[in-house]
DNA sequence: CTGTTAGCGCATTCAA
DNA sequence: TTGAATGCGCTAACAG
């Protein structure tokens, strides 16, 4: 069984100082109200002497409001999601938030486990990227009660607060730069296509492609067997080298490969290199999120940037506003693409322009 | 002002219900308690459709314990931490543990509020990785009526229960491996030496460097200045850069660097590389934690393992061993470094074995 | 098997 | 300027 030690409370604060209970709680959180100055400071030593903390189970009950913010993501071990959850926190504790980190490890039901518990640590608000897909799990959290943004993975008819990233214009932008350097066959390097953001990805690097009037040749991808046979540990770097092995069986190497996001570029980069197939001299690759790592490794990455600090400044003022105004209706903000242009992808011969 | 839509409780449950409190209490959270078949089944489904969740404001105030676990890191987009608090949140969830992970940004103030705030939580335990050194912050964290372990960085004086890192045998057993490669002029490159284990890290290094007859070269380090100059991005990548800027600057390449830890490794790797220096052909380097991406990046760094899966698993046990028993008296478990030998150090010209 | 009720720690009326 | 009393939501002791 689980015992704890006795915590001090605000009637030993109040007896020790020989005054009530409510001189004690005003001294401590009502600035405003007229308190002697004696006693206050009387008030002020015997908390510092006791050590004494409010109990926020106490006030919370009372009635006031837990000022904490949760935030979910699918595994603070990509760096995507560790620097946004950095950036988020900046803007909780500016506020006056504490932040709660949860980290789904890609589980859905992990997930919804966190979305519980912080339900009833009564949150004031939930900032929360979902693996989630069913409809069933829309309609739960359609049904709790705290205000809520949905970023990063928002499914197609999410109808409350959403930062909306345009994967598809993303897709389309990678294959655009890569026409433009010259490159023809073009690559799509992926896991499985189990989220939205991959499937819409996807869409857009196909439409760029059918557009210039390319083929569109058949996407490397992870299988679910290739994908729980993966250590823990690794992620997907590892899936980088898988999609390696089979990117060196086919007939012919493409001109450019564009990667899910940029561990697994980055895992492929570093694949390819050990088989003596040079980064972009052999072919070129790109990425997508920016992390930090992109801009400093070599080659530097060309890389699809999904800006962590804007989306952590849209979905936290957003989600500030809803928690100011209970009532507001439904916001969705959208997100643009950036590319950011470095050393991974290279002018192919026959460049256009 | 901040406000909040009605939360349902238990006796609008127990009302739809038609029964009381308690039997809807009992329904939910205490399994054995004989409760109708029929009643349990009404109630059940009164849950579900007012989708009534327990407050666990009321539950813990009433004298229950809050399941929950805190985590302190000095920053989670450090892949180290990162994975150490992936690794924690598996153990916590095991035993029903809700974990609530905490970045300080390496800011022993924000460290300080996490620490509040968990506390008011009335959290069951802590694991805090601290970057506070100053005796007054370890009196206020001895005075805090929780069950709490401290890894990765407990000062040297430090009573409660910890986990330590051997931060001197693995200093140590770098350099003896680059030794026994062959290597004479071994650097050390680092941060700051503003962190306990930094300064145990380069006494190790110091100390076999004596051992074998070589002298000790003066470090490379980051100055404050350019510490404070860093984008917040970038982190020890950036360092790495810096400090290889600082390498080139000599008149002569060492043999070999000690690394503070992975990050700073590759990105003195990378840095080094773009200048043409190839590492290990031109100076070999080993890094500091093995983190995931140590094992696929090419070259694959060799390394000194801070293993996060045994010290997230010690701390854990300890912790909940704490939790079940609270007078126990403190402990103090040792972790051993692991060399991990890959492909960043080479066999120098001369070696020895 | 089921219901009534006390009390956890706190902030806040209301009364003095 | 201060204190006594109430009730937030919940569980458990007690009563039936």
């Amino acid at each position: 069984m689980i015992s704890r030690q006795k915590r001090t409370t605000i009637l030993d604060v109040a007896r020790e100082a020989k005054t009530s209970t409510a001189t004690v709680s005003r001294v401590l959180s009502n600035a405003d109200y007229p308190v002697s100055a004696e006693l206050r400071r009387t008030v002020r030593k015997v908390v510092e002497k006791l050590n004494y903390r409010p109990n926020i189970f106490g006030q919370v009950l009372k009635g006031g409001v837990n000022r904490v913010i949760g935030i979910i993501v699918p595994a603070v071990t990509n760096p995507f999601y560790a620097q946004l959850s950095s950036d988020v926190e900046r803007h909780c504790v500016e506020r006056g938030y504490a932040p709660i980190i949860c980290s789904s490890h890609n589980s859905g039901a992990l997930e919804q486990d966190h979305l519980e518990m912080l339900l009833r640590h009564q949150v004031a608000g939930i900032l929360l990227s979902t693996i989630n897909t069913r409809d069933s799990f829309f309609r739960k959290l359609g049904a709790m009660p705290v205000p809520r943004v949905l970023f990063d993975q928002p499914p197609a008819g999410y109808r409350g607060h959403n930062i909306r990233f345009d994967f598809q214009g993303g897709g389309f932008m990678a294959v655009e730069h890569l026409i433009r350097r010259g490159h023809r066959r073009i690559l799509f390097a992926s896991q499985r296509f189990d989220r939205a953001s991959r499937k819409l990805y996807h869409k857009g690097y196909a439409d760029a492609l059918r557009r210039a009037g390319l083929e569109t040749p058949e996407s490397l991808t992870i299988t679910e067997a290739e994908e729980a046979a993966t250590p823990h540990g690794g992620g997907d770097f590892i899936h980088g080298r898988i999609l390696v092995e089979k990117l060196l069986r086919l007939k012919q190497l493409p001109d450019a490969v564009v990667a899910s996001n940029d561990i697994v570029a980055i895992g492929m980069i570093n694949a390819l290199r050990e088989r003596g197939v040079q980064v972009p001299r052999d072919v070129s690759i790109i990425g997508f999120d920016d992390i930090d790592f992109a801009a400093v490794m070599t080659p530097a990455l060309t890389t699809v940037r999904q800006s962590t600090a804007r989306t952590a400044e849209m979905a936290m003022n957003l989600l500030f506003e809803n928690i100011d105004k209970p009532d507001m209706r439904p916001v969705r903000l959208d997100l643009e693409p950036e590319l950011v242009e470095r050393d991974s992808v290279a002018e192919a011969g026959g460049a256009i322009s």
